[in-house]
DNA sequence: ATGGTTGCTTAGCAA
């Protein structure tokens, strides 16, 4: 099973381009964010005339999650379901072959310091409490997404420059690591251990040119799946060219 | 040289 995680940056924007790399890459399951469309705007027939049902939670303007996969969804949930009354559409569910997946947009944060920024750290605690009283770590469980956060200074291209930036903030990565003490594993790292591995660069300051890149969006899994990983990757390519996401999409393979 | 980009929405916000 071929599993990938996409930060798609508008899927209006990038329409052609998704549709493109699903033929190219033949996914499994494809984790969206940022949608920035209300449900009704999203492509669901072109995606079900390429061969993907869809689980969407989406937002006009910003935010927006789904879920594309290859086989029927099911068992769809939509938010944290705590009693907090937010309106971003950031947290999606479904199970899938057995699997339960959900795709993760995690609050990038602005300014460390911020209104933003407590909003990123409490929604992380909100996450793993969300985690505690729906799943369990026993159960096969894959939390992908953009988590706005660098796990490692192997991570970042240039640490010294990125060094306390809401990406990489040490407060930031302990809340990361605390939801991972869930019983989270990196199934990204469990294969490519090694430094110079990026998903995100920024747009401005010719980040991808430069190769300014962090490594924020992630495939985390329960150990019962740890097992079953056989690759891992990130379509670097997929960053190049006219009108990508600054995202690029995030691949795990995993064994039947 | 203290900027630089993109997307949504249409001047300003978010990333």
């Amino acid at each position: 099973m071929r599993l990938a995680t996409w930060n798609v940056n508008s899927v209006r924007a990038r329409h052609e381009r998704l549709l493109a790399w699903l033929a190219a890459h033949q996914p499994d399951v494809l984790c969206l964010q940022e949608l920035k469309v209300a449900d009704p705007s999203f492509p669901l027939d072109e995606l079900r005339a390429a061969g993907y049902e869809a689980a969407i939670h989406g937002q006009k303007t910003y935010n927006g999650v789904a879920i594309l996969s290859r086989t029927p969804l099911g068992e769809v949930e939509r938010g944290l379901a705590d009693d907090v009354d937010d309106p971003q559409a950031r947290l999606i569910s479904a199970r899938v072959q057995g699997l339960r997946v959900i795709s993760a947009y995690v609050p990038n944060g602005a300014v460390v310091g911020s209104e933003k920024w407590a909003y990123k750290l409490a929604w992380l605690q909100r996450l793993r409490r969300h985690l505690e009283r729906r799943f369990a770590r026993t159960e096969p469980l894959l939390l992908c997404g953009d988590f706005n956060v660098a796990p490692e200074d192997r991570d970042v291209a240039n640490p010294a420059a990125w060094a306390g930036s809401v990406l990489t903030h040490a407060e930031a990565r302990v809340a990361l690591a605390e939801l991972l003490s869930f019983g989270l594993v990196d199934a990204f790292r469990l294969k490519r251990p090694e430094p110079g591995l990026y998903s995100w660069w920024d747009y401005r300051m010719l980040g991808f040119p430069k190769n300014d890149g962090l490594r924020i969006d992630h495939v985390f899994t329960t150990p019962t799946l740890a097992g079953r990983v056989s690759a891992a990757s990130i379509d670097r390519n997929e960053r190049k060219g006219k009108q990508p996401s600054d995202h690029a999409p995030v691949i795990v393979e995993l064994t039947d």
